[in-house]
RNA sequence: CGGGAUGUGGCGCAGCUUGGUAGCGCACUACGCUGGGGGUGUAGUGGUCGUCGGUUCAAAUCCGACCAUCCCGACCA
């Protein structure tokens, strides 16, 4: 792509309604444009980096054998009245009437379309388990969005429901699930603890969380300073007690002691049991030819919270560092005097459609604007790797490799084993 | 919904106390110089000052209502 084609806005100074880092700097980089409170629209570059992240929550649940589907985010509210959520949940559930005067809300989760999916279509043990998934925008509209992408009423969520004779199948689903989302955190090379949860407003037995460590996250969380374990320390807190006290206790699990850590979570995955199968009647026959209600798991992802946790995670004065698998484009071409130089220009050109032809995702930046201008935005909206094609170039053939986590080097134009080098253990 | 704050060109801001018909930086347009860290010269474009109403000869400025946005709290996969 090219820079001078580009719709990319960026800005040097952050708008004021901008608080937290990943939203001024999603902002500031030209990825996405507020619509109104809480909705965004995602612009080419932000849109690139929802993809790429998007594409590894998808590849990894097809690895998974989940199997993948579209629901519609307009649900009638017969389906809402069947699990008795129509009355229940409050003004987060947005309802509308059509023009025939009959309700529906915009969905914030789909377990009563997916049951009514499956209640109809599934009839026998046979055909079991299932985990069906999503990739699909949601809306709740929550009571205050806050921190631009981080905590939207409009949002990009995976979620997945699963389908299981017993709790024995439930539990290995769930496991499978678990270790699925560990993936997708690890490809995007995120920092991140599993923490035990309350299982809120969806319900069910038992709950886990994921969350990405930031100092910006929004969730209090207790890890133990020598083990995996880590609690939302909602469930720790005794009435009364503050969050502070709990700092250097015994850990629960008896291992260590009590650090308090912000998490953004990002992740969770519900064993939901029975109670929305048996409040829909979705059964199938058993292997005695008896009617058997289905024990169901749910697991949700928020890839577009994601975009922001990642950003909350890796970021310096300058920008946004990508993580390089979620990176909009892999390789910045920086050409300077492009307009002016024939041979910067045809060099670039040509290095810009070899790397394409190997694969790389690259922009070109053939503005009229100077070195400065050029690494600026580059280093801001976080692109890995700079290729700059300058002075050094006329005078010997050379060009500067410099890449936004800080190591720089001089290379010939021709040896492009040493570009690549600098993807090899990404 | 309770508390706090903000609204002046695309972004950042000044002007408001003490009313007199809107300004600065960046960005943008044209041309030139420059071309390895947001360079520079000249000439330009762009704003019903959130909206509506009131006071006044006169309102960005004073008064009222409303709207929007942000922060804290309560709430929330």
């Amino acid at each position: 792509m090219l820079l001078s084609k580009i719709l990319l806005p960026t800005l040097k100074d952050a708008p004021q309604e901008a608080e937290v880092i990943s939203h001024k700097l999603m902002l500031r980089a030209g990825m996405i444009r507020k619509v109104a409170s809480g909705i965004y629209t995602w612009l080419p570059m932000g849109l690139k980096v929802l993809r790429k992240i998007e594409n590894i929550v998808r590849e990894e649940m097809d690895a998974s054998g989940a199997q993948e589907v579209f629901m519609p985010m307009v649900q009638p509210r017969e389906l809402w009245e069947e699990t008795k959520r129509w009355d229940k949940m409050g003004p987060e559930l947005l309802r509308i009437k059509d023009r025939h005067d009959r309700d529906f809300c915009l969905g914030p989760t789909h377990e009563e379309v997916i049951t009514d999916v499956i209640r109809s279509t599934v009839k026998s043990y046979k055909e079991l388990p299932l985990n069906i998934y999503q990739i699909q925008t949601k809306f709740r509209d929550e009571v205050r969005p806050r921190y631009g992408i981080m905590r939207g009423r409009e949002f990009l969520m995976k979620d997945s429901y699963s389908f299981n004779m017993d709790e024995e199948s439930l539990q290995e689903t769930y496991l499978t699930m678990r270790d699925t989302y560990k993936k997708v955190l690890e490809r995007m090379d995120l920092e991140y603890k599993i923490s035990a949860a309350d299982s809120g407003a969806i319900g069910g037995d038992s709950s886990e969380e994921f969350h990405i460590l930031a100092d910006n996250g929004e969730d209090t969380i207790a890890v133990s300073d020598t083990s995996e374990f880590a609690i939302n320390t909602e469930l720790l807190l005794k009435d009364g007690e503050d969050i502070k006290s709990l700092e250097g206790k015994p850990s629960p699990d008896g291992k260590g002691t009590i650090q308090i850590k912000k998490g953004i979570e990002v992740g969770h995955i519900f064993k939901l049991g029975e109670i929305y199968a048996d409040a829909m009647k979705a059964n199938v026959l058993n292997n005695e030819g008896k009617a058997s209600t289905l024990f169901m798991g749910c697991y949700g992802i928020g890839v577009s919270r994601l975009v922001a946790a990642a950003i909350e995670q890796n970021n310096d004065e300058k920008g946004i560092i990508w993580p390089h698998s979620i990176a909009p484009y892999d390789i910045n071409i920086i050409a300077i005097g492009y307009d002016k130089n024939k041979e910067i220009a045809s060099a670039s050109n040509q290095l810009y459609l070899q790397l394409k032809e190997m694969g790389y995702e690259v922009l070109l930046d053939d503005r009229k604007d100077g070195y400065g201008t050029k690494i600026k935005d580059s280093e801001l909206i976080g692109i890995p790797l700079n290729i700059i094609i300058g002075k050094q170039f006329i005078e010997n053939k050379e060009v500067e490799l410099k890449s936004r986590s800080g190591e720089s080097s001089i290379n010939s134009i021709a040896d492009i084993e040493t570009i690549l080098e600098f993807f090899k253990d990404k």
